[in-house]
DNA sequence: CCGCATCCGACTTGATACTG
DNA sequence: CAGTATCAAGTCGGATGCGG
C-alpha cells in the first residue's frame, strides 16, 4: 500500500492492516506474548506457512509485530507485538466477546 | 455458512459476518441511518452494483440489516440496521478510530 | 527450524449490458 | 430505481520443492 491512498472513510485504513482472513487472528494470538513462528503455526491449524509467513511480514511492515532473529543454528525465530501493535488489542477484544455472543445466538436459532 | 461450523477461535465468527473489504463501510454508513440502494451505493463510490447487492443480501441473512421494498414504481427498497446489527456499533466505532490515528501516523511517517 | 519460490486451481471481484 | 446475467480479471490460498 503506497502512502498516498486515499481513503473515503477511517474504516477503511483499518481494514487493510488487521484485515483478511488471517491477520487479527495472528494478532491475538501475539496478545498473550512472543511467539516463534511455529508455535503460531501451531496456535492456527488452518493456515500454511506460506500464508502465516506472508501475513507476518506484512504485520511487520505496518509495524504491527516485531520480529526477532536469533544467530543460531537450527533457527529460531521470535514473533511479538509492537507497542503500536497493542493498541489494535480493543478492538480485538471486542470482535471477541461479539463472537461469542454471535456463537451462542447461532446455536439457539439452530435450536 | 453451515451453521455446523467450527471456531478455533471467536473472533472467526466476527470475521465471517463483517470481514470482508465492504461489510464494515457498509454497515458504518447505515449506522446513520436508513438509507436506499443508491444512496449506498453514492457513499461507497468504488463498490460495484452487483456487490453491493451481494454483500448486502448476505448482511441480510445475518440479520445485521432489513431490507424493505416498498410496492411503489419506481422501485424503492430501504436497508437498515436491525437490532442484533446495531450491537457491531462499538467494533465500528473503534475501528473508525483506530483509522484516523493510523492515517495520521502514516502522514507523520511520510513526512 | 524458518522461510522463499514456483506453480496451479478456486474463489472473489469487477466491467458491462440488460430487465421489471 | 434496484437489481440480474454474463464474462473477464484479479486475488487468495494450498502443494511442493529448495535453501540458509
Amino acid at each position: 500500500m503506497p502512502d498516498g491512498k486515499i481513503y473515503n472513510i477511517p474504516i477503511e485504513a483499518t481494514i487493510e492492516v488487521m484485515g483478511g482472513k488471517w491477520k487479527s487472528i495472528i494478532i491475538y494470538h501475539l496478545q498473550e506474548g512472543t511467539k516463534r513462528f511455529n508455535e503460531l503455526k501451531r496456535l492456527i491449524p488452518n493456515i500454511t506457512q506460506k500464508m502465516l509467513t506472508q501475513q507476518l511480514r506484512e504485520l511487520e511492515q505496518d509495524e504491527i509485530v516485531n520480529r526477532y532473529v536469533y544467530a543460531e543454528v537450527p533457527p529460531k525465530v521470535e514473533y511479538s507485538l509492537t507497542e503500536y501493535g497493542k493498541t489494535l488489542q480493543d478492538i480485538l477484544d471486542q470482535m471477541c466477546s461479539w463472537g461469542i455472543r454471535h456463537i451462542e445466538k447461532q446455536k439457539k436459532a439452530k435450536g
